[in-house]
DNA sequence: GCGACAG
DNA sequence: ATCTTGTCGC
């Protein structure tokens, strides 16, 4: 039985149940692979999403930027309805949707994708950065702001250092200071990447900041586009 | 049954 | 994620 996961409704919220977003990709642990699968980098994306839950609206955006100079190349964005609800491990489901429809309509398609959420470093083996990586046959890496499981030693407090992010005593993905003295990040393999090729990447697009500067470009954008429907409204309407 | 819980 | 006032520092 595939349901929709209830949101926790406050009580004015009779809109009808919206049918779940169909996904053919199944078993996304099966297809991710941990190995590098690209030589010549020369763009790097970011993906991020902004939601209005009042309009039950959501945009997407892949910024791609030149691997070499971090400068943006070409920028995309997909608005759609909301129809997944936010649940802790079942994110996929909400932010890959517009993500997909985004890089679809690139000119320049990206050689690695950086995403805001985890990668293998999830209950199943399978966060968004996975899901999004398989779906598209493309190299991604999953960089997220928290944990979502594992367990990790204190990490230095020097940029760069770093510590192993355990179930068990498997390395699901790795926890990397990427500032001096300011919260470590949460990188874990998306999909055709090797776990050092993906901390190796997150510290080069963290010259100044915590956050990758893909993700930051991003985030940016799509919160900007979203402010705009917020105050200005959709256009037509 | 009780906490934890990506954005 | 989004909301939201103030505060600290350059
Ligand atoms: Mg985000």
């Amino acid at each position: 039985m595939n349901t929709i996961p209830h949101k926790p409704q406050t009580s004015r919220e009779h809109r009808p149940q919206i049918p779940p977003p169909t996904n053919p990709t199944r078993k996304i642990k099966a297809h991710v692979i941990q190995t590098d699968g690209l030589t010549n980098c020369q763009y790097v994306a970011g993906a991020d999403v902004a939601y209005n839950e009042i309009q039950q609206r959501m945009v997407g955006a892949i910024v791609v930027l030149n691997a070499e100079t971090l400068e943006v190349v070409e920028e995309s964005t997909h608005e759609m309805d909301i129809t997944f609800p936010y649940v802790p491990g079942l994110f996929s489901f909400r932010e890959v949707p517009p993500l997909i429809e985004a890089y679809k309509k690139l000119s320049t398609k990206p050689d690695l994708i950086v995403c805001d959420g985890h990668g293998v470093a999830h209950p199943k083996g399978a966060g968004m950065a996975s899901h999004l990586g398989v779906e598209l046959g493309v190299p991604t890496i999953g960089c997220a702001k928290s944990r979502l499981v594992g367990g990790y030693e204190e990490v230095g407090h020097e940029r760069s250092a770093s510590s192993p992010l355990l179930i068990g005593d498997q390395e699901i993905g790795r926890v990397l200071r990427t500032q001096d003295g300011i919260k470590p990040m949460f990188v874990s393999v998306g999909h055709l990447v090797s776990l050092e090729t993906a901390c190796s990447w997150v510290l080069k697009l963290c010259p100044n900041y915590r956050q990758p500067e893909t993700t930051r470009k991003a985030d940016a954008l799509v919160r900007t586009i979203m402010k705009e429907r917020t105050e200005i409204g959709y256009p037509e309407e």
